[in-house]
DNA sequence: GCGTAGATCGTCT
DNA sequence: GACGATCTACGCT
């Protein structure tokens, strides 16, 4: 077997600790909001995994949210309802978590009700002081950066297991927005304003003309 | 800074 | 059999 930097082990820069920085869970109700609500104020939220008892984690500092059957950009598009998809179709504060192009994953919020099939995806993050500049600069680099893998499709984020989605009561006052990257397959949902990022982060990915964009109060 | 190409394999048609 | 909700390296401007 190999244990290399594709093997499941976090970053150690992430390391942290949740309960000296004094922060809480999200409630149920919060992941049955609107999606896009969501996806904007999971921005400053630390999303974070428990390994070998020690926890690791990242401020989240650029989302997408994914808007279900409707939306020719998602999974779910059209209703599908298939093994790989079946995690969107939780309760919110489930995990979806995927692979791309044979070897990245992309970890998502699972949103809305049982039965809806909306997620938000988390696209890059900010590790505590230390981190390396750029370790988490994109949904699969973030998903690498905590070890997160296909394994964690379906884990819920609400049990009180290694995986939690943490805040600290502030939230993310400077946000912008942006049409989704690497969809431009999906028709008019390509443009569809649905990527938020946190405008004072330098961990944010994708092309600069999608960067610094006017606020969207 | 920008555009392009290649990696690599599970999933869906 | 084609195609990714990506990333890196490389060449050019």
């Amino acid at each position: 077997m190999t244990m290399g930097i594709n093997s499941a082990v976090p970053h150690q820069s992430l390391r942290f600790d949740p309960d000296a920085l004094k922060m809480v869970e999200f409630p149920r109700s919060f992941f049955l909001q609107d999606t896009s609500r969501i996806a904007r104020r999971l921005l400053g939220a630390w999303l974070a995994r428990r390994y070998r008892g020690r926890w690791y984690g990242a401020r989240i500092v650029e989302t997408e949210a994914y808007l279900g059957s409707g939306d020719t950009a998602a999974h779910s598009r059209g209703g599908r309802r298939t093994p790989r998809v079946e995690p969107m179709y939780l309760d919110g504060g489930h995990l979806y978590v995927f692979l791309v192009y044979g070897m990245h994953h992309c970890t998502n919020v699972v949103t809305g009700l049982s039965g809806i099939a909306e997620a938000v995806l988390l696209r890059a993050g900010e590790g505590p002081r230390g981190t390396p500049a750029r370790l988490l600069s994109g949904p699969a680099k973030l998903s690498a950066g905590l070890g997160i893998t296909v394994d964690s499709s379906g884990a819920d984020l609400l049990a009180s297991g290694d995986l939690r989605l943490f805040h600290n009561g502030s939230e993310c006052r400077n946000v912008g927005t942006s049409p989704r990257i690497g969809v431009d397959y999906a028709g008019d949902a390509a443009a569809w304003p649905l990527r938020f990022f946190d405008r004072n982060s330098t961990e944010v990915s994708g092309p600069a003309r999608l960067k610094n964009i006017e606020p969207n109060a």
